[in-house]
DNA sequence: CCAAAAGTGTTCCGTCTACACCCATGG
DNA sequence: CCATGGGTGTAGACGGAACACTTTTGG
């Protein structure tokens, strides 16, 4: 219960993005090499230091959309790392935020100015730092929160197929589901949507298209963050 | 991906400690009053500044132990607080640990010489700054934690009655138990064991007491972090 | 002898799991 | 016409929840 600042030292503090995409029924994550040094080459995560004006959330909410120009992405904090050299230049101790985005959402052209890519999370190599280890912490996180948090939709269009659905839960959980068990799941959670509309696009048959409802979301009490 | 140190400002990190103990069947908190501005006179959580030449884990069992001379305390990060003006007199982001301890191994002098006091969960002030949100995401993560993690032990004596046991369970979970399907529950467990010893402190009859075995607990698999 | 806490089983119900076949259509 | 993905139901297993009485003994 001691502080008189002075006496006491700043460190950095920064962001660090753990951005989620789903494609090709994977889960992958946007990671870049590194530009500069330390670490210059190697792959990692995209960051970014903290502000004096902008609270951590806003820190990271900045980076995400520097990165990927999009705002209101889904966005959780998954934990500080503190490591004393855990940067090997200066002290920087860094928050970690994990965000799940639509790829298609995601503009090609602005992902090559950042020299980031798309690599599939069961292919990720080894990254800079303690990154590794934020990445699991960050998996984690999803496995556990899946089926307590509405987080599937937001790696999906506004409009998609339960088997698209499927197999997003599939990706994060890192093992199949059954089909029916699946179906019969989504259709006792009255916030996923039947419409009318059908994609013809995967299927020759046709497969209905479902859609989060927000509103529905907010009345269900079954659910709670 | 931009970092070059030099261009970016620093901030003061701390970590402030939410520590939990359990007495008179209900779970306590160890809170003080702050005794330096700003927010002298506040209820609050004991904390301190991380120091350069420690990691955040570190600065938060060092915390601990000036604050309980207790050390390899049960502790786990609650999360990074980082809103711009969360500290009225500086920019200061702090880094939440939750830790639990036994009451009884806390000596009472050491607790007051620090001017804190176990206050119950159920009678919780408005704590200085954000120090409530922090708490109550510490609860939260605890009544979480409870059912996959042997947290409880941490707040009881190394043997403990099993009415004992089902108390702190209540007391987290914040709602009663049935005896009954909670004792099947424990004797379903392997690495809680009956000893051979009695208590007759608290009850005429006498009860059995049991002890936590780190070593079964290893072996099983079925509980996992 | 009685108050106070310890200890003990069974039944029911809802949820999860396993499992296989027909449908519609574009090419 | 057939390959491809879409769509559907049922039976058994399992785990959680409800529920009440007997035992022991210190005072």
């Amino acid at each position: 219960m001691t502080r008189y600042y002075g006496e006491h030292s700043k460190v950095f503090v920064s962001v660090d993005c753990i951005v989620f995409g789903f494609d090709q029924d994977q889960l992958k994550l946007l990671i870049g090499k590194r530009q500069m040094d330390p670490g210059r080459g190697e792959w990692s995560l995209y960051g970014g230091f903290v502000r004096e004006d902008e609270s951590l959330e806003e820190a990271a909410n900045r980076t995400l959309y520097t990165l990927t120009g999009l705002r209101e992405i889904y966005m959780r904090q998954v934990g500080a790392f503190g490591a004393i050299d855990r940067d090997p230049g200066e002290r920087v101790i860094t928050v970690a935020y994990c965000a799940l985005i639509n790829v298609k959402d995601y503009d090609d052209e602005l992902r090559k100015e950042h020299g980031v890519e798309w690599v599939s999370l069961n292919q990720l190599p080894k990254l800079y730092s303690d990154h590794n280890e934020m990445v699991a912490k960050a998996v984690h996180q999803l496995r556990r929160r899946i089926n307590s948090e509405p987080l599937s939709f937001n790696l999906l269009p506004d409009l998609f197929t339960l088997t698209q659905l499927q197999h997003v839960y599939e990706a994060i959980l890192g093992e199949e589901i059954d089909k029916r068990n699946f179906r019969k799941r989504i259709k006792s959670i009255d916030f996923i949507e039947k419409t009318e509309h059908i994609d013809k696009v995967t299927s020759k048959r046709g497969a209905v298209l479902y859609r989060f409802n927000k509103k529905m979301f907010a009345l269900d009490s079954t659910f709670r963050l």
